[in-house]
DNA sequence: GCAAAAGTGTTCTTCGTACACCCATGG
DNA sequence: CCATGGGTGTACGAAGAACACTTTTGC
């Protein structure tokens, strides 16, 4: 046996920030196996189809959403033997970041696809379907980590955003409060962070705040920290 | 067309640190396509096999090394539709952070095993097979990220080092220089990271130095931080 | 005016960096 | 006794944490 068959398929951990909490999609299985149960979106990769173009197809499909809307990149790749009862399958995980949604799963194809708290998912008791759990604690962790030391964080924001809807962001994924002006004066400080534009809101309540665009750099230097020992 | 077959490959960035410079394990191609190229060795994941032990089978396969002397991790997967002209592959890249061995390739199946400078193999030009050389870079970028936040630095050296060899390891892999004196005292003030030795040796020349082990640490904070602007 | 949030200044402490200095070996 | 590397002390400056304070809106 030099190589033997193998199905291919792409998850898709998709997280927002909505209503103070971490939510990821998750949609509701139609058939067997785990029919009725909860999962992450996914589906088989075609025969011709580049992994990165997968995930970006079936995240059209169950979201509307398209590539250049929101972060996608490769998390890993998950391939146990029995994680699927069916037949061999190996899963390429991706990790998308998404702002909150007017409209979340408006024209897709997954009837029942919705947003759900990252805490509810992970509650042991009333879990995923496959492996899907520990597929979103390291999408959740690496979401984590990558708010330190690159800008994604604005991925979770609308396009034009103020340093107070940016500082939520790092409150709720990291489960952390932070001092708003001490936060203010790093993240306006990062070179290439942020650009600011012309225009205000008022819509946090209080003085009108300035609004800021995602800047050019994917990295920042220093990065930032997040407090030591919380959840 | 619900699931096309694929064929799912694991593929080794095996780095060590010697004549101080990074080296990969590759291994000569004996068949085509890309035949009498270097490729990274690897192998076709077993259909019971799960993806981590098919890693470590081809590790021990083609060094003798077994999963307790060397760090594995997952790196990436790389399925682009023509990667491997003869069939859809996808390709699961794991990396490996090895000692300098005696005898690098003793014992193993693939007849043209060697260790080959990075620098060498990432040349433009001498190309390695396939897209080996994108991973490559990938695991080289990764292993230079993790020497910042985690004691990985310390796979690379013998059970028991010196401070100044775990130095050497920091600068070969980052291409840095680092004072040794501030470096002496970071990684030693660095909780959980070193466990002194009653042992000391003077293998390197001048002082007697004390001989560490590994701590059992996974996680540096705060982490070590690379010079700016460095190769 | 008052509450609420934006944004700036200031102080204190911690930590990285640079570098002087002494220690313990081999030759 | 000298070269070589091991290890410690110290001084300076940059950056983070804590928090007082002024600004600008809505009500």
């Amino acid at each position: 046996m030099t190589h033997p068959p193998f199905a291919v398929t792409v998850d898709l951990v998709v997280l927002t920030v909505r209503e103070d909490a971490l939510h990821a999609l998750v949609v509701k299985r139609g058939e067997a196996p785990y029919r009725g149960r909860w999962a992450l979106p996914g589906g088989f990769v075609q025969i011709d189809e580049d992994l990165d173009a997968a995930a970006a197809r079936e995240l059209q499909e169950e979201t509307g959403l398209s590539r250049d809307d929101v972060h996608v990149e490769q998390l890993a790749t998950y391939g146990a033997p029995r994680r699927d009862p069916r037949m061999r399958v190996v899963t390429v995980a991706y990790l998308a970041l998404a702002p909150d949604l007017p409209s979340p799963t408006a024209g897709t194809d997954a009837a029942d696809a919705r947003w759900r708290s990252v805490a509810d998912l992970l509650d042991s008791g009333r879990s995923l379907a496959f492996d899907h759990a520990e597929i979103l604690r390291a999408g959740v962790e690496r979401a984590r980590s990558k708010l330190e030391y690159t800008p994604l964080a604005a991925a979770f924001c609308p396009a034009a955003f103020t340093i107070t809807e940016l500082r939520r962001v790092y409150q709720v994924v990291w489960g952390a409060t932070l001092d708003p002006r001490n936060f203010h004066r790093k993240v306006t400080g990062a070179d290439g962070f942020l650009i600011p534009t012309a225009a205000t809101t008022t819509r946090d309540g209080g003085r009108p705040a300035m609004l800021y665009r995602c800047g050019p750099v994917t990295l920042l230097s220093p990065p930032l920290m997040r407090p030591a020992g919380q959840s």
